[in-house]
DNA sequence: CGCTACGATGAACGAACGTTCGATAGACGC
DNA sequence: GCGTCTATCGAACGTTCGTTCATCGTAGCG
């Protein structure tokens, strides 16, 4: 039971909203520490010093620096995965459908939480035990998403490749920005989720000048 | 003046060698360490325990444990260069230069030296000052190499596409793989750098069925 | 007014960390 | 045989870490 389940439950919504939202803007704070400084790196003082709360007054709201992590982690998954539902409801074809992917995960986390794709694509294992399963389970929930969708894409046009394969290459390209995405030098979400589509879908020989 | 390049010259050959081998067994054991914990969280004493030597008697070897992150880098991005400067020797056409790339980054990264991959990728940036500024350098060479490939390639078969994102894309696939990897499902180094050049080249959707 | 739960704190704890220092063998040249 | 260099060690140092605990003000409720 997290501190979150409760009260989201709890009858008093007026002391729960408060404690939601601490909650909320603390998570962002040390999703931005731990972007900049990594997780092992970023130390409890130094959260303490961004939220403004003493080192103590932090553990009123999670239970370990782990734990941190877990809700950070576990946040980010869950409304990509909502998002990309919502999303792929209006689309049909299996190759646009892939292509949604692609959008969404680059417009969740490229435009909207840049700083979120480092943290969940760098700290990936250090959580362990309980912690580490429930972050597991909800990225293979996204891993299996884009899975079918590829595999889906290949039965309709007969095509014969690894899936598997395939599916992490795809996520390859797109996890990998975190490590040289500069916004100020490359295409902004939209046209980078095209051309990583064109890439995994035609490759780049395919796109001749006209 | 590292300790590897005075050693290399000194004069006398047999306690250099002795030396060197000595620390090349450390930096294997080392990149073991790294690949299971990471850098952060191995500590000098597992490195003592793995490698038998004391915890003070390591540090007859290399000044700092940043310095020997650095070293292991330097070593595996020099290798990789150089082996990959032999390859392309014998291949002029365009394309495949852009495959022999893929199969010599995969054969070294994942045949030869698997936990080296994770070494090199996730601890990308944890170092700093004149440490990091030498790995840079070293990775901004092999990234280059393969650049130059790709822009030829596009030149030559008059393509257009964003050759930095295309760069950056083929290295996300390949730099992704130590997140996922299993011997015992996935191809093998060949296999698999076929794989990753067809969709690379010519996308997954070119992969028709006979 | 008094009670209770909430939100927050300063100070401290024990553990683990990277690194250093002085000492100590053994090998080799003079 | 004596000084010097190589290789290694136990023990400790100072620091930083994540976490805890007793305490305190405050706001709402009876």
């Amino acid at each position: 039971m997290s501190a979150s389940s409760i009260t989201s439950v709890a009858p008093i919504s007026r002391t729960a909203t408060r404690f939601d939202r601490r909650l909320s803007k603390i998570l962002g704070h040390a999703t931005a520490v731990f972007y900049e400084k990594g997780y092992d790196g970023a130390s409890m003082r130094d959260l303490s010093r961004v939220t403004g709360l003493s080192l103590a007054g932090l553990y009123y709201y999670f239970e370990s620096k782990d734990q941190l992590l877990c809700m950070i982690q576990k946040h980010y998954f869950t409304v990509v995965v909502e998002r990309l539902q919502r999303r792929l409801k209006d689309v049909s074809d299996p190759e646009a459908r892939v292509r949604a992917f692609i959008l969404n995960h680059f417009e969740y986390f490229l435009a909207e939480n840049y700083k979120a794709t480092k943290v969940l694509s760098k700290e990936d294992d250090v959580l362990a035990g309980a912690l580490g399963a429930e972050i597991t389970t909800l990225k293979r929930k996204y891993y299996r998403s884009c899975f079918d969708l590829v595999e889906t894409l290949k039965q309709q046009q007969g095509l014969e490749f690894n899936t598997r394969v395939a599916t992490l290459s795809l996520f390859g390209m797109m996890n990998w920005i975190y490590t040289w995405y500069k916004p100020q030098v490359d295409p902004d979400a939209i046209a980078l989720s095209r051309q990583v589509g064109d890439i995994f879908l035609t490759g780049i020989e395919s796109a001749v000048k006209h």
